[in-house]
DNA sequence: TAGATTGTTAATCGATTAACAATC
DNA sequence: TAGATTGTTAATCGATTAACAATC
């Protein structure tokens, strides 16, 4: 088995994995991860492509950059292509996660136990107001953004999540790259502006809704 | 101004406007109502495209399956291209949403105020579990899920958000189709299999951290 | 008018799919 | 072996971009 993969990376130019096959690999992890569970032991491109509305040779194509996973006439076996993909994803370990805002959001997203078994771990949470701090949210307790740089060097944190108001979140997301974060997850509806090598991705519910009622009948309340 | 925009529906085989430019749209109104908000009154490709990382010329094309909506020289009205983003994606109203789910997520979500300027309103929600029903959260109280159907008949709703552990995600998404919601914005870390004509889409934070991962450098602790 | 920016075209670029030889 | 499914190629399909005439 010859891989042909060599990550992409910064000082890498021309990257030869596309993005949007790195994208879909998660998908397929979390799938098989659930077959897994089910006691599955082997699947195959079309299995997987029907769970997924994904067509079969795409998933056997996005493979094929990374290696050779399968068997002809058989497939591929569960376990092994998760451990796989594990490795390919870096998920293989578990990465500490700072989060800021303890709001509402901060709350649900500290509690959540869904992280650790891929790959993840929310090792401190932080907001600025007087009356949140030393709050317990889920096993932790919130600090001030003062504390913020010396827990993301004592964590060796990459990883930040904004979970503050609008307001804040670019002042935030400033202070985040200047301690050292390179990734961030933006639950704040805006757009950040940061340096290049800086990785945003962002959750907005509303953006997902406005996609939808593109194609909806439109009987809704009229305001 | 000649529109060549027709809407694309179920019944309308060929939709010629791609959708992924639909999941544009939602993104150009987001931030051109933070120019409103701000004050400026007029804006254009360039600027826009700056903002958010997107080419000018992309900009353009995308606006240009809808219609005219700039000038020359000038570039476009905030307030005037905001209102036309408003009804492409028919959010030039509200829309009730259904919330199934009031664990930490659910009422982080039914908490939250920035719905209702964007075009959508949480109406009701609803949980299964005994000690949650008759609860307040936000400004709702849970009711069963029995409630359920006549609720989303009562209120016209179409969306429901899926905010339920994952092992009841694919049944409770069975339940929302058949009482008639056509849209789901599932949290539930899971790809669900539902009719045609049912859109889905997925919000799972682990996906983007996976995603993130594959361009980090490995230095997370190991387990 | 001169300068700026649109809307649109055509070229380029990239992603998906169909098909099949290889092979388990 | 016969049947099934992979990994890969080449063709198709679709999306992005560069460039520019039109025009405010």
């Amino acid at each position: 088995m010859t891989s042909k993969y060599e990550r992409a990376n910064a000082s890498d130019g021309q990257s030869r994995i596309p993005d949007i096959v790195i994208g879909r690999l998660p998908i397929y992890l979390r799938s098989l991860k659930i077959l897994l569970s089910q006691g599955q032991t082997v699947t195959n491109s079309q299995e997987l492509g029907d769970r997924l509305g994904i067509s079969s040779a795409q998933i056997r194509k996005d493979l094929s950059h990374f290696g050779e996973f399968g068997k002809q006439g058989t497939g591929y076996d569960v376990a092994y292509l998760c451990k796989q993909l594990e490795k390919i994803l870096q998920v293989d370990c578990i990465w500490p996660v700072v989060l800021v805002g303890a709001g509402n959001l901060g709350h649900a997203l500290a509690s959540y136990a869904g992280f650790e078994n891929r790959g993840f771990r929310i090792v401190g949470v932080f907001d600025n107001q007087p009356d949140k701090i030393g709050t317990h949210v889920g096993s932790l307790q919130v600090e001030p953004l003062t504390q913020l740089p010396a827990h993301v060097a004592r964590h060796h944190c990459r990883i930040a999540i904004l979970a503050v108001p609008t307001k804040a979140a670019q002042n935030v997301a400033n202070l985040l790259v200047e301690i050292g974060i390179k990734s961030i997850l933006c639950y704040a509806p805006i757009t950040l502006n940061l340096p290049e090598g800086i990785r945003v991705e962002y959750i907005d519910p509303v953006i997902h809704f406005q996609h939808m009622t593109y194609y909806l009948e439109k009987d809704c309340l009229k305001t």
